[in-house]
RNA sequence: GGUCCCGUAGCUCAGCUGGAUAGAGCGCUGCCCUCCGAAGGCAGAGGCCACAGGUUCGAAUCCUGUCGGGACCGCCA
């Protein structure tokens, strides 16, 4: 149940039947017709701006057309009062049973509760994390980890179907980087002592691979010139790589429904078929960019090359699909890879990418845009900067990846449910402080164990209830007419509101707003448990009131099943003590 | 030079795809509590939503421009 468009029906309903009446003009365009909460909760439990909305295109003034839907509204057993206020506002106010209704519902569907079938089932494809596989995941990768996998958790729930997508790039030189590296750890491994020339990459964590080179090949490899082993350790180094990123991704609870392959798509034709149905379009030429304007490089020279017709679809500039040398660009094999999703039939496409990727984004959307004939959206969220600090100073420690944080250093330090909450306390598109000290403080300002602690209290209190012999498997089927105080209709109200939350989150791609949501329903629950040390009455066990305890079990227990279902969309287990 | 993101309380940030008197936490001020319903509670001060125009019944939100900060800018992925 989701009670806002309930709401909303009988608004638009209401609407429809004084079309029919005559009153408003037929086919009058509803889409802009809301039913929000009001900011000011004196204005009522709900409001809608659908006479304001209506008043142009009807020809009447607003409050006119709002004090013909009241009357109407009031009729519903639900509304208790529909007044006209400010400029054609029409405030409602709801009968305390709507309330608990609420309640019973999400008592009734327990984590599933919110679930949504807004997404009809729509295909959707969430790319993320997609790193290099040439070492472990550090930080930047995490919080895209995060995001991708919580956004993918949040559609899932709000209907769509989901795919997680990992893209490897494993067809770029950096792979041949990889590959030298790895095979001077291998040297390393027979007793030689290792070159880690400039520009290779110097972790240990490749020390491992040049062992298990060594396991498999002895000393085979030794002294051979490098085009004799380079194709062989770059296979074997990449596997053992994905390996490390599998296990990396595992230690934060992702996990993906497909590896694709940069690499797969060489020698099958995919690119080629990619381009030539670009080609089929008019949309690949040969010829010469201007230079980027402002600072030209230095070794500039205009040169023909084959390029893609982005400014046919937005992008700034035609984007070059070969290099001089005839190999691809990174941005064909790309551009096969989306072909390919298209080809399998997605409705929906999403990618996540680091902020350092923004200057790619139009030319991807122009891409999707012309192998999909524009059916297909492509929307990309691209994830800023994480800072770390440890006590507000700035944290620079690496156990294993020499220069970067990795994201098992975070995961070991905060564990994987810190983490993943922390990364979704800010927006996407906004940088991200990280203070390890910060994230484990029990305090207020922690909002990871502020929403925990909420749980966990709920939870201790239907203990605490058993324990105190109150018959605790009646909590489902409570009758609910106790809950009456105001204090308790508004977390009821906040319960009731989950849905709408869902949808709205879902619709932009934002899952952080379900971390928001939590902490705000968190404080609503804390809010009334801090009012019961005041009033004796709000206290949720009275062994002298069975029939008002129970009533009450059942309002926190519906608050614990939305945060664990909140909690279950980012990936974090909910609590069910705090010691 | 261009593109994208950002600019909201002293600080860190929300603001539900245009709504009414712009919110939260921290910090600050004052009061209360020392209680395992613990890891504090209540109240208050604090804003020209960077600036200037525009769109309309109505703008922090949408459009244009300016200023300020960040990222990116042919053959690196």
């Amino acid at each position: 149940m989701n009670l806002y468009a309930d709401i909303k029906t009988l608004v638009l309903d209401s609407l429809n039947a004084l079309a029919a009446e005559g009153a408003l003009p037929q086919g009058l365009d509803l889409s802009n017709v809301a039913v929000e909460p009001p900011r000011d909760p004196a204005h009522g439990d709900m409001a809608t701006n659908a006479a304001m909305v209506l008043a142009r295109p009807a020809g009447l003034k607003p409050r006119d057309i709002a004090a013909m839907l009241a009357p109407r509204l009031q009729a519903d057993a639900r509304v208790l009062s529909a007044e006209v206020a400010g400029p054609g506002f029409l405030n409602l106010r709801l009968s305390p049973q709507v309330w608990r209704d609420a309640v019973a519902a999400a008592l009734a569907a327990g984590t599933d509760f919110g679930r949504s079938d807004m997404g009809r089932g729509q295909r959707v494809n969430v790319e993320y994390v997609s790193a290099n596989p040439t070492g472990p995941l550090h930080v930047g990768h995490t919080r895209g980890a995060v995001f991708g996998d919580a956004l993918a958790s949040l559609l899932d729930f709000a209907g769509y179907d989901v795919t997680r997508e990992y893209y490897i790039n494993d067809g770029g030189a950096q792979v041949d980087v990889l590959a030298r590296s790895a095979y001077e750890r291998y040297r390393e491994a027979h007793g030689l002592e290792p070159e880690i020339a400039e520009g290779l990459y110097p972790g240990d964590y490749l020390i491992p691979v040049g062992a298990a080179l060594k396991e498999k090949y002895g000393d085979a490899l030794l002294g051979k010139p490098e085009s004799e082993w380079l194709p062989d350790v770059r296979e074997f180094a990449t596997a053992m790589m994905m390996d490390l990123i599998r296990e990396d991704l595992a230690a934060l609870g992702v996990r993906m429904d497909v590896f694709f392959s940069e690499k797969s798509l060489y020698g099958t034709g995919l690119i080629e078929e990619a381009l030539a149905a670009l080609e089929k379009k008019g949309l690949i030429y040969v010829g010469v960019l201007e230079p980027p304007k402002g600072k030209t490089p230095e070794d500039w020279e205009p040169r023909p090359q084959t390029l893609f017709r982005a400014t046919a679809f937005g992008d700034d500039v035609d984007r070059p699909l070969k290099k001089s040398d005839g190999s691809w660009t990174y941005f064909a094999p790309d551009i096969a890879y989306h072909y390919d999703k298209v080809r399998r039939g997605f409705d929906l496409l999403i990618d996540v990418f680091g902020a350092d990727h923004g200057g790619y984004v139009k030319r991807m959307k122009a891409a999707v845009a012309a192998l999909s004939d524009e059916k297909v959206p492509l929307d990309v969220k691209l994830c800023q900067l994480v800072k770390l600090y440890k006590n507000g100073q700035p944290f620079k420690m690496s156990k294993r990846a020499g220069s970067f944080v990795t994201l098992r250093d975070v995961v070991d330090e905060v564990g994987p449910d810190v983490t993943r909450f922390m990364m979704l306390t800010r927006k996407n598109d906004a940088p991200l402080d990280f203070d390890f000290a910060k994230a484990l403080e029990q305090s207020r300002d922690n909002p990871v164990f502020y929403v925990q602690y909420a749980h966990a209290r709920a939870r201790s209190a239907l203990r605490a209830a058993a324990e105190a012999g109150i018959d605790v498997a009646a909590v489902p089927q409570a009758d609910l007419t106790p809950l009456a105080h105001p204090a308790e209709l508004a977390l009821a109200a906040r319960i009731a509101d989950w849905p709408r939350q869902v949808e709205a989150a879902a619709r932009s791609h934002e899952p952080h707003r379900v971390a928001f949501f939590l902490q705000e329903l968190a404080a609503e629950l804390h809010g009334l448990w801090n009012k019961g040390k005041d009033e004796p009455a709000l206290r949720f066990v009275q062994p002298d009131d069975p029939a008002g305890t129970l009533a009450r079990l059942a309002l926190l227990s519906a608050a614990a099943v939305v945060i664990a279902a909140g909690l279950g969309i980012l990936g974090v287990t909910p609590m069910d003590e705090m010691r």
